[in-house]
RNA sequence: GCCCAGGUAGCUCAGAUGGUAGAGCAGCGGAUUGAAAAUCCGCGUGUCGGUGGUUCGAUUCCGCCCCUGGGCA
């Protein structure tokens, strides 16, 4: 089953949030959350999850809703935007995806292999030899069971290489095969959708970024990144590598002065940003691409505008 | 005012008996299919403070000037 939705990416802190609550409103909608970080219980402050304020107004689903412990997945993710994406139909309620993770829309517009999960147990071996053996010794061994992964990946590519090994070594066949077969539908079908990315400069940017990393500290971020780090998880897990994470538990530790902290964490952001830049500017094609500002008038427009489209 | 030290990339600095310069950090470009705020690849972006002089050639040597820091008055 497709469904039509409006999609907002864009970069940290461009202010696509509340042009999506905008857009939301005028077409008695809800808002969906397709970004990686935003849906950990623990971290709130520092992701700069929406507050009060915006899911008293309407609707926001997939936020904050993932214990900090778990390993969340795009497919993880893909699961429960189809769950949402059919109960905002049943309840005749328009969908508006919004977020800043790039694969996650593309797993949303273009579908996702489908896979057998992959035992817990190999995940530990395989990240624990990663460990010990080094990752250039576990791109050799994938270079055996499949040589076509292992030419495509790096040796240095940490990530891509656990993964290759994984599938091949918990399905026998490589994951490049796998890919290579037709898999399900997309989720959201892009042709009676209003695909929007937004399209920020370095410059206007960094002036967001720098003005919200500093009224964090404001809003609890350092209590936040203490409290996660007290819960003695895995420094693996995705949540604990959020970005201020790092910086403001050790803030909180007295290891690291205030203003180290924050410029720690702006250039961390900073640096996230480009990378999103880089991946809306080369990765998608075909969506519209809007400056700032980002007001009322243009939320006016783009919800006529998807209605025309739909 | 005098003496000393220093002005080289966005920042902190290195360097060349005279042949237009290089590190770290920052920055920029790129990849991206179940960890993606992850992971990985590539790229020096420069009136060497200004101005005269010596020289085939000056960022480098010499003079003068400007700026910064320290010292003496």
């Amino acid at each position: 089953m497709q469904h039509s939705a409006v999609l907002i990416a864009g970069a940290t802190a461009s202010g696509k949030s509340a042009l999506a609550i905008e857009i939301a409103a005028r077409l008695g909608g809800i808002v969906v959350n397709a970004d990686a970080m935003q849906v950990y219980r623990e971290l709130s402050v520092l992701t700069a999850r929406p507050g009060a304020g915006e899911t008293a107004r309407l609707a926001h689903r997939l936020y904050g809703h993932v214990p900090a412990a778990t390993r969340f997945s795009v497919g993880a993710w893909l699961a429960e935007l189809e769950r949402e994406l059919a109960e905002a139909r049943a309840a005749g309620k328009v969908p508006v995806i919004v977020g800043g993770t790039g694969l996650y829309f593309k797993a949303a517009t273009e579908g996702l292999v489908s896979l057998p999960p992959i035992p817990a147990d190999l995940r530990r071996r395989i990240a624990g030899e990663a460990e010990t053996a080094g990752i250039a010794s576990l791109h050799e061994r994938l270079a055996g069971l499949d040589p076509d992964g292992a030419a495509r990946i790096r040796p240095s590519d940490r990530t891509r290489v656990i993964r290759a090994l994984e599938v091949v070594e918990a399905t026998g066949r490589p994951l490049g095969a796998w890919q290579a077969e037709a898999g399900p539908e997309p989720l959201v079908d892009i042709a009676a959708s209003l695909p929007i990315v937004l399209d920020v400069s370095p410059a206007f940017l960094g002036a967001r970024i720098e003005r919200r990393c500093r009224a964090m500290i404001d809003e609890g971020a350092v209590e936040e990144a203490v409290a996660l780090t007290r819960l003695g998880l895995d420094p693996e897990l995705p949540a604990m590598k959020a970005i201020g994470v790092a910086p403001f538990a050790a803030l909180g530790a007295g290891e690291l002065g205030l203003e180290d902290a924050i410029q720690r964490t702006i250039v961390d952001t900073r640096r996230y940003a480009k990378r999103q830049r880089t991946w809306f500017r080369n990765q998608i094609s075909g969506w519209l691409r809007l400056e700032p500002p980002f007001d009322d008038e243009l939320a006016d427009r783009l919800a006529d505008d998807f209605l025309a489209a739909r």
